[in-house]
DNA sequence: CAATTATCTGCACGCGCGTGCAAGAGACTT
DNA sequence: AAGTCTCTTGCACGCGCGTGCAGATAATTG
C-alpha cells in the first residue's frame, strides 16, 4: 500500500482511509449508496473525506468497473434553437443523477463514425442522438463498427431495430393539430417539411396528410425546405407563393417545426407582404422560446421534454427497454 | 501478462501486440505522434489494429498519464441562442483536435461548486466558462475548493487573476458602434444591459458610455433587463418608453447583446406601436442567426468565435498564458 | 572491421478504484 | 454457553495504458 502521508496534492481513498482509521474499501463503501457499511463508519469516513477535500475519482472508477456514467450527446443540427432547450434539459437532469454528458458534434455522416469512435474510446455507457437529421446508414455505422452499449434516438423516430426511440407522440400531436385547423375552417393546407431524408421516418408529415385525407377526402401537398433553418424556409415558401393569386394559395402552412414555421412567417410577411393568419395561417412544432414572442405568437405543439428525459434515465438504468412516445401539449396562439 | 486470446470482446493493446508480433508498448507508440518507432513497425501495428478494430482506451490512458484530454464546458445561460453557436464551434474544433467536451449546466452559483466538483472528479484538464453570467465569488469557489488545472473564461471578462480570459475586444467594438451611431446622427442613446451582476466587468457598457461622454460630453443613461432573454427585455423597454412623448424618448437603444436587442425591438414595435429605426434605432451584439432574418435585420457586432476557439486550443496546449481580446466585425443592417 | 552513435524496443511499476470472496464482529436462539 | 445467523470489514487481483530507463538493434564513421 502506498504511503498516504506523501506530499502529492491529489487526495485518494487511501489518504481518507488512513485518516478515518479504516481500510480503503470501507472508504469506497461510504460513497456508495446501499453499500454494506455501518452508520458510524460511514460518518467517520465522510468527515475525514470532507476534512481532506476528497472526492472519488470517477475516471479510475470507470476503469475498474465498466460503467463510465458518461453519456455521449450527439447532435448535428445546431441551427435550431430547440436544440439548446433539449441540451439544457438533458444535461441538467443527467448530471443531477450522476451522469456526465459528453457533447459530440456530428456534421455529416462521414464523421459520424469518427464521432461514435471518439465516444466509445471514452467508454460512454450510451450514446444519445438528439433530434437530429440522420440516415439509417449512419446508424448502422454506429452500431456496427463500435461497440456501444446503448444507442438512444431522442426526440426523433428511427426504424432501426437496434436502437431505442424516445420521442413525442407525433400521431396524437398532428391529429390534434389537424382537428384544430379543421375546426377553425382551414381547408387548403400545405405541409412544409425539412430536408428530404432517405429513411428517418417523418411521422409528422405522414400522420398529418393521412389523417387529413381521412377526414376531408382531400390530398395535402407538401414541400421541403433545404435545411432545418429559417433561411431555406423563407426561400422555399417565397418560391411557393410568389406568383399565386389569393384563390390559388393554401390557407395554412403546416410546418414540421417552429424554426421552419418562423421562416415561413417571415416569407409571408416580408417577402410577400401578406398577413398571418388573415391571408395564410401557420403552425409549428416544438414551442421554442421565440414562438411565444409578440413577433410570432405561433400556434404550435410542445414536446414533453422533461418526461422524455425521465424516460431516458430509466433506459440508462436498464429499467426500460422499449420505445416510448409521449404526448405533449397543443398550444394555440395567434397564427391560426 | 494476460492471455490475448481470451474471448472477451474488448480489444486491448495486448491483442494488437500479439497480432503484430511486437510488445504492447510498441503498439502504444504506433498511436502516438512523434513517438520513437520505425515506420514498418508502425504500419504493422496499424494494420493489425484495423483488422481487430482496436482503438486506444482514452479512459485508461487518462488514468495512467494525468491528462484526460477532457474539457468541461460550463454554462448557465441557455436562453440565448448565441450559446448554441458557441457550443457548436467549440465542440467541433476541440474534438477535431482530440479534446473531448463535457457539457456542464450551472444554474446558480450554489450548484456552481457542484458542477466544478463533478468536472474535477472526471479529471478534466480545464474548465471553460462560456460567456455566462457569474460572479467572482463563484469563481473563487471554483478555484479554491477543487484543483482545476486551468479555468478559462470564454467570451466574457473576468477580473480574477487566476483565470484566463478569451474574449472579443469590447473596447474596439463599442467605439466602432458609437462612431457609427454618431455618424448617423443619433444623439440620445440609452444603454440596455443584462442583469446587474456584482462584479463581472461590463466592458461593453462602460466603454460605450465613457467613449460617448468623451466624444459628445453627454451622459448615457442605462437600464437593466432582469435576464439575458427577450421577455425581460420587452418588459423593461416597455416600462421605459410607454409614457414618454416623442421628444422625450431616446433615439437609439444600445443593447448589450442581440437577444436583448430583439426583445427591445419587439417592445418598440408590438407594445408601443413604433417603428425601428424611424422612431427608435436599436443595436445588438453577437450577430446571432436571427439577427439577419428579415424580421429584425439588426445592426450588431460579430464576435470572432473561430479565432477565439483557436486561442483556446493554444491555451490548452500551454502555448498561451495571457488574456486575449480579439477584434470582431461590425455589421450594419437596417435598425440604425 | 571495430567503435561510436542514432534509432528502436521491451519492461517494471503504478495510476485510483471495483469485484467477489472470506474472515471477523455482534446479535440472537435453544 | 455453544451454535447459528446477520452485519460489517479487509484483501488479492485486475481494469488498460503511460513513464522512464535500459538493453538491443541498426546506421554511421574512421
Amino acid at each position: 500500500m502506498a504511503d498516504p502521508q506523501d506530499s502529492t496534492d491529489t487526495v485518494t481513498a487511501d489518504h481518507v482511509a488512513a485518516a478515518a482509521g479504516v481500510s480503503r474499501w470501507t472508504v469506497a463503501r461510504a460513497f456508495k449508496k446501499d453499500a454494506s457499511i455501518s452508520r458510524q463508519s460511514r460518518e467517520r469516513v465522510i468527515a475525514a473525506a470532507e476534512a481532506l477535500g476528497y472526492a472519488p475519482d470517477l475516471m479510475a472508477s470507470s476503469l475498474a468497473s465498466d460503467r463510465s456514467n458518461l453519456i455521449a450527446l450527439i447532435t448535428n443540427d445546431f441551427n435550431n434553437p430547440h436544440k439548446l432547450v433539449l441540451l439544457e434539459r438533458l444535461t441538467r437532469i443527467l448530471w443531477s443523477r450522476g451522469w456526465g454528458t459528453l457533447l459530440v458534434h456530428m456534421s455529416d455522416s462521414e464523421d459520424a463514425s469518427a464521432a461514435l469512435l471518439a465516444a466509445s474510446q471514452r467508454r460512454v455507457d450510451a450514446a444519445v442522438v438528439i433530434g437530429t437529421r440522420f440516415d439509417d446508414k449512419m446508424l448502422e455505422t454506429a452500431l456496427g463498427a463500435r461497440r456501444l452499449k446503448k444507442l438512444v434516438i431522442f426526440a426523433r423516430y428511427s426504424q432501426n431495430p437496434n436502437t431505442l426511440t424516445i420521442a413525442c407522440d407525433d400521431v396524437i400531436a398532428m391529429r390534434q393539430m389537424a382537428d384544430h385547423l379543421l375546426e377553425r375552417g382551414y381547408r387548403k393546407p400545405v405541409f412544409l417539411a425539412g430536408p428530404d431524408t432517405q429513411s428517418a421516418k417523418l411521422h409528422r408529415k405522414s400522420t398529418f396528410t393521412e389523417y387529413w385525407q381521412e377526414r376531408t377526402g382531400t390530398h395535402v401537398p407538401s414541400i421541403n425546405a433545404a435545411a432545418y433553418d429559417f433561411g431555406p424556409a423563407i426561400d422555399r415558401v417565397t418560391a411557393l407563393l410568389q406568383d399565386r393569386t389569393a384563390a390559388d394559395r393554401p390557407d395554412v402552412l403546416v410546418c414540421e417545426n417552429d424554426i421552419i414555421a418562423i421562416g415561413a412567417m417571415d416569407a409571408i410577411r416580408f417577402r410577400l407582404g401578406l398577413r398571418v393568419p388573415q391571408d395564410i395561417a401557420v403552425t409549428g412544432f416544438d414551442d421554442i422560446p421565440l414562438s411565444s414572442s409578440p413577433a410570432y405568437q405561433l400556434t404550435t405543439y410542445r414536446q414533453p421534454i422533461t418526461a422524455m428525459a425521465e424516460c431516458l434515465l430509466e433506459v440508462l438504468e436498464g429499467k426500460l427497454t422499449h420505445d416510448v412516445a409521449l404526448p405533449g401539449q397543443f398550444i394555440a396562439r395567434q397564427t391560426t
